[in-house]
DNA sequence: CAGTGGTCTAGACCACGCG
DNA sequence: GCGTGGTCTAGACCACTGG
């Protein structure tokens, strides 16, 4: 046998998915119809359809009624560059659930507060000491009430006693950035990292992953003109989500991408 | 059970390995001893190391002297902003050659040349008809020999019959973006997504990538004043890759991140 | 040769949830 | 109820590769 059993099988399968014979939300055949079509013991069938679910083309329905479903491929776009590029006058946050609005979903946060103390990952980001202590405001990004992102932003803690709100459990109203740019912490420059990796347990269930999905992590330095202010980890599910930034003259891109106007 | 078996053992070895009692390139114990030591059958303990393989923690090397190893994280920062940026005088290619050698490792690239029919969303991107031609230069990069990523960069045709080196299948030495800009054609805009997905099985052969690791897609659309130029897809294997970008003055981001300082 | 993982079989019992 | 996938067992033979 050149090529194994099960990927044979699960060749013919991921053939019907992606020529689509089989569409978004159909169900593959259930296991016993797949044991006879291919003469193969239910392990192997399992074998063929777990490498299916991997690739993130399908997932598993327990349950009568249930199956191998063919996952749709809906992305929200996250346009990184608009809510925080200098002299933006608009809310990071408020601008999060307008572009899901305007996507067509609805949106909801959760924010909850923490002071942690800086890893040495951290520590690096934000130019502090490793034993200090940092202010971590996480808000939980839901989508259609599904969990869709998670966004981890820390601020020293020196800035977060100048800055109280910072300290208060809540949505700002503004934004933080648009706040800490009235107190005189203007954010003038960022540093964008983009990372694609496999999610931690935690992860999977905070964001209610299947299996097969990634993560993509875009951590974003803000630096003012003196020095580095905070740090975001925002955490997409890799199913969901897409970032999107511009450099240069965004009316070019305007022009051949009208829903990048700027508003 | 509340917890089934093959999640327990998966979750005891998982621990040694945060917790930084297993270390990178250490391998985990052996099929048999797991069965003994969790009195549990080969496939049980094989669905453990199955979660851990696709967690992308370890990787499996067949044979004696193989077994299960914890794999290691070392990335490349590739910057895509770097090589260019409107009005930065670098050659993208050299830049990417120049910036793996300087994290110490070994770079080569292979180049090829193909004409492709213009998929949907290709069109879109380059703003042309969805039946038209595009010519497609194809680098493979690989690092230390083994293939890093795969940069697919599409050309509207009328643009290759204008700057006709475009059409042959060899590294241009000073850059394309560079060549074009010297063509009257310099880029002034760049529309960039971030995707990160699993690996068709077709990228899986061309990075040479392992169970769990999923791939960091980068789509860069180039504009010059007048319309799009090209469409880059860059595959980045996950597991040995990062993107970073900057945005606003630099110079402050360089007094915190030497390696930022512009060259 | 001997030990590693790779593949495959044949069965069993369970949890879930639609009809 | 009953069909779906979820978990688990016990065994088999194979391919590869270091010692």
């Amino acid at each position: 046998m050149a090529q194994p059993k099960y990927r044979q099988i699960a060749s013919e399968l991921r053939d019907q998915i992606v020529s689509g014979i089989l569409r978004e939300g159909d169900r593959l055949p259930p296991e016993p119809k797949l044991q006879e079509q291919y003469a193969a013991s239910r392990n192997t069938v399992r074998d063929a359809t777990a490498l299916l679910l991997h690739e993130g083309l399908v997932y598993r329905v327990p349950g009568r009624g249930g199956g191998m479903v063919v996952r749709r491929r809906a992305t929200l776009t996250f346009h990184a560059h608009r809510a925080e590029m200098p002299a933006q006058p608009v809310a990071e946050t408020d601008a999060w659930r307008s572009e899901v609005v305007a996507q067509g979903y609805e949106a909801s946060q959760d924010f909850s507060l923490m002071i942690r103390a800086v890893s040495s990952d951290l520590a690096e980001r934000l130019h502090v000491e490793p034993d200090s202590v940092a202010v971590l405001r996480r808000c939980v990004r839901h989508i259609n009430g599904q969990p869709s992102s998670l966004q981890d932003t820390y601020y020293p803690m020196d800035l977060a006693e100048d800055v109280r709100e910072l300290l208060s459990p809540k949505d700002i109203p503004q934004g933080t950035t648009r706040l800490l740019a009235e107190r005189g912490h203007e954010q003038v420059a960022y540093y964008d990292e983009y990372v694609s990796r496999m999610p931690t347990p935690e992860e999977t269930n905070l964001l209610g992953l299947q299996p097969g999905t990634p993560i993509l992590l875009h951590i974003r330095t803000g630096y003012t003109e003196h020095r580095p202010v905070r740090v975001s980890f925002n955490v997409l599910a890799g199913d969901r989500n897409q970032i999107v930034t511009t450099h240069g003259d965004v009316r070019i891109i305007a022009k051949f991408r009208p829903e990048e106007a700027p508003e």
